[in-house]
DNA sequence: GCTGCATCAGTAATCGTTTTCAACAATATA
DNA sequence: TATATTGTTGAAAACGATTACTGATGCAGC
């Protein structure tokens, strides 16, 4: 590849009017700069970014965390993420991480070894404080989830909020026996979501009930929705609604319902949270609380731009959500859930 | 960030001796050794890596071209890239390209710029000749999909013959009538199934029926088995068994097949391709071709390495694939498949 | 004609490494 | 004692760009 030497060689001039040329500048004589160009189009040049990188002592570069680039709820985030890159010339990459802290760290050193001019974290757990020690030093940005005791700046939507949203619809159905299927995690999203799910139902002067209460062992999976769901449906006053915190939960929890023989939404009620693209593709539909995934990758990059050229940016932006009505809720039917409970099969 | 001139400096040394015991060298009186290493220490020290690349001419960085991070079938071969690229100490940039060609020579463009030491390409299309524009000058090595055409290296399975296991074992289990769902693309893969579809059928001295193959338009996903299955099972002679080119349109099959009132795989039999997570999330379990994609991923770093050392590799790499037997496939039964086409409901 | 001021192009320093080469000291050899 | 050999070390030249500075040229104003 040629370098800018043998530009300026072939067109009869210094690389500094090479790089004058390049670079758009404007007090560069049209014949010489048409040289120039002439010179770098027969050459077929192009710069060399590391030298440009090293030089400018900028990556333009962003690197990306993701616990499980899999996960259809992250997928739209990071194409917002990539938008917004590439509108403010930035390059993202994306990192598969596994939520490994090891490898999360490895990534994150990219920023001291100024391969990467800022980072966005995408589901960082509560309590991972050694992120703070990059954050304090380097352009760093937090999606989703991040961890109230730091100030990293962070986008996502009012978790709190959107589970009031949710159980006051429930009871507004009319339902009084909710259950919700948790995860057991470090995300503060969990937390909130479930701190939201008991204090909506104490304000509405319903008991907190343990036993409708279920946490997901290995993750947001089918897998865990079902067993969750066979168990609080097992009991004998089971809960009439369930509150899922992912959609993949709720999925997993309506095939459960079905499988004992409970129709969806006669029967139970399920209610998700993401609405990821799988909540369309089987019936019943799923309703659930939609984030705006795009939007929040996309004003992460604006975020971490902002602290990359150093201005003032703001510690949280909460992006509105959205309780989105489809087929997997309905009014609770008092007569069906009285008999319900001992039907095994169709 | 503390230089190698802030630690040679503290070290009382020159940054050549820095290097030297950055670099391992032997040929360093150990006392400087302990000294520079101190001055390291203390300065929390990390190389600049741009200026480290820029002077040895390298990047140690790979790009990953994927069309669509979602999906799942290229998870695995993604964690695979990975791996092997760490193994052989590169870092591995991941690019969702959505199959969009201006993106993917946006990224193949780094490999001019020095931004990246080779590239391994997921899914390629038939007919994308300026591929090999790139391809003859850098090091690029195609995963899954590739065009016979051009010598580009790749890893891949044998789809041709992995298609005429299916057939065989179809043909073993008694069908006869047995439909395919393809899919309206430019990949090798969806050719050579389709080729081998055919000539199985007509070695076993069966037609080949145009009404019992049907093309997804809009990509591998649920909906579109759902749809081909509709139309497919819809016949008065409809096929008794279906063999899809993918996990996702089988299950979208399975799903046809099912809202149709016939049961999979007593009336219908179905086979899928790829052995994604999914195939055994729902019942019944979906009976597969399980491709290796972990280790296609592997072998392909190593040889997208072994071209940036310049050596020779072999130009394909064909891996093992593999029918797994599940629930989704059983013997035709010529009493049932007569009747079944008229049972519109359980 | 001389000064002052643009305008434009080139020289050279710079970014932070690696690496070649020469210098030097210490030791071995004759 | 003189020389060859070996082992360490540092000075300086790369890598390929950007950019501050310098210098040359041309033109206007006096």
């Amino acid at each position: 590849m040629a370098t800018m030497l043998e530009v300026a060689k072939r067109a009869h001039v210094s690389i500094a009017t090479v790089s004058r040329v390049l670079n758009g500048q404007t007090n560069v004589a049209p014949e010489m700069a048409a040289r120039v160009t002439e010179a770098v189009r027969a050459l077929a040049y192009e710069p060399n970014l590391i030298a440009q990188n090293l030089r400018r002592n900028e990556s333009r570069t962003l690197v990306i965390l993701t616990p499980n680039i899999t996960n259809p709820y992250y997928a739209n985030i990071i194409s917002g993420i990539a938008q917004g890159a590439q509108e403010n010339g930035y390059s993202s990459f994306l990192f598969n991480t596994e939520g490994k802290r090891a490898l999360e760290e490895q990534i994150l050193e990219r920023l001291k070894k100024h391969q990467a001019d800022g980072a966005i974290m995408l589901a960082a757990e509560l309590g991972a404080d050694w992120i703070y020690d990059y954050a304090k030093e380097y352009p760093v940005v937090q999606c989703s989830e991040f961890d109230p005791r730091f100030s990293i700046p962070h986008v996502c939507v009012d978790n709190e909020q959107a589970t009031k949203d949710v159980m006051a619809y429930l009871l507004s159905l009319g339902h009084t026996r909710i259950g919700t299927i948790s995860i057991e995690n470090r995300f503060h999203s969990t937390a909130a979501r479930l701190h939201a799910y008991k204090t909506s139902l104490v304000q509405a002067g319903i008991p907190v009930e343990e036993d409708y209460i279920r946490y997901a062992t290995q993750g947001y999976t089918f897998k865990m929705g079902l067993k969750s769901a066979r168990s609080l449906l097992a009991q004998e006053k089971r809960p009439t609604a369930l509150f899922c915190v992912s959609d993949m939960l709720a999925l997993g929890a309506i095939a459960g319902a079905k499988e004992m023989g409970f129709r969806v939404p006669n029967d139970v009620t399920v209610i998700g949270f993401d609405d990821v693209e799988y909540t369309t593709m089987f019936h019943p539909y799923v309703t659930t609380v939609v984030q705006p995934c795009y939007q929040i990758g996309h004003t992460a990059v604006e975020l971490v731009c902002g602290l990359i050229q150093r201005q003032q940016v703001p510690q949280e932006v909460i992006l509105p959500h959205n309780l989105v009505i489809r087929e997997s809720s309905a009014p609770f039917d008092g007569y069906l859930a009285n008999f319900a409970s001992h039907v095994t099969g169709c």
